[in-house]
DNA sequence: GTATCAAACGCAACAGTGTTGCATTTGATA
DNA sequence: TATCAAATGCAACACTGTTGCGTTTGATAC
């Protein structure tokens, strides 16, 4: 996909010159995999993605490493599924994604990302100072509620 | 501590009775370990806590069966912490557990659990099913932004 | 164009968390 | 106290993520 469409790479490498860093193949196909995914992705979905273009494999340490930036410089966001792995999804350049809910079904896994964003927090000790909000919701999404 | 209460005991072996089971050393001890902690235990803390008391060791894999056992028979709740971790704790008898929030300490690590219930949920698109809801808050404790 | 060099990469080895299979032991019951 | 499914202990493994270190490379200056 990514390499038929030269303009995403020159997309991609403008957002990372953007944080004043060297664009590099990994971070260029990484990041391309985090925008072009609809939902966040773990490592290895990652991988399995990166693999599947007809370019170098990356090494798998490089890949933490780049992730890792990526949240690092605020290009990627980065958070923790319920079976512990992380995974990741692109910063929208406007991003409100500090605060929002997610529907992670209990059945397939996936994860929806809910529009409304979370009403109103609950009230903080004093002294407390807020970071950030992540609102997961479980249960079963409506394909695997209709399919039993 | 629990070697010196007997009646911690029974009250733990009425627990596991009460959901028709048997009460074996290894879920008493998981479950008082849990009983007593004031935040969620990860594995781990587990395992540490209960090679301090003077008693048989419990192998790693009946723990993690005796966790995992907890929680389906609704005697313990289960969550993942931000390095995707598994923590566990008591389920009080009463538990509106299934609707909270905890805020996470990212420089110390610690758990706060909100008193204030979750406001009102984000509307789920047509269909779905929902099962429990974790609002999950980051950021710095009191003590923590007293000390920088 | 090419020389330079910190930054990024690839490789190997490791650490922590959680799981599976199977033979042995044991709590509750009769 | 005999019985037996249920729970345990052990060994071996899978997966996710990390660290150290020598090598390569993107951007810059010449």
């Amino acid at each position: 996909m990514i390499d038929t469409i030269p303009d995403a790479y020159a997309d991609l490498a403008y957002s990372i010159h953007a944080v004043g860093a060297r664009a590099t193949p990994a971070r260029m196909r990484a990041l391309g995999a985090l925008r072009h995914a609809d939902q966040p992705l773990s490592h290895a979905d990652i991988e399995a993605e990166l693999s599947a273009e007809k370019l170098p494999l990356i090494d798998r340490v490089t890949l933490y490493r780049v992730l890792e930036w990526l949240t690092e410089v605020g290009l990627a966001h980065k958070v923790v599924d319920f079976h512990g792995v992380f995974r990741f999804s692109a910063n929208t350049p406007d991003a409100k994604h500090t605060q929002h809910a997610h529907f992670r079904c209990t059945d397939c896994g996936r994860v929806t990302c809910l529009d409304e964003p979370v009403p109103e927090l609950p009230h903080l000790p004093r002294g407390f100072r807020l970071a950030r909000v992540e609102l997961d919701i479980q249960g079963e999404c409506a394909d695997c509620v209709a399919s039993h």
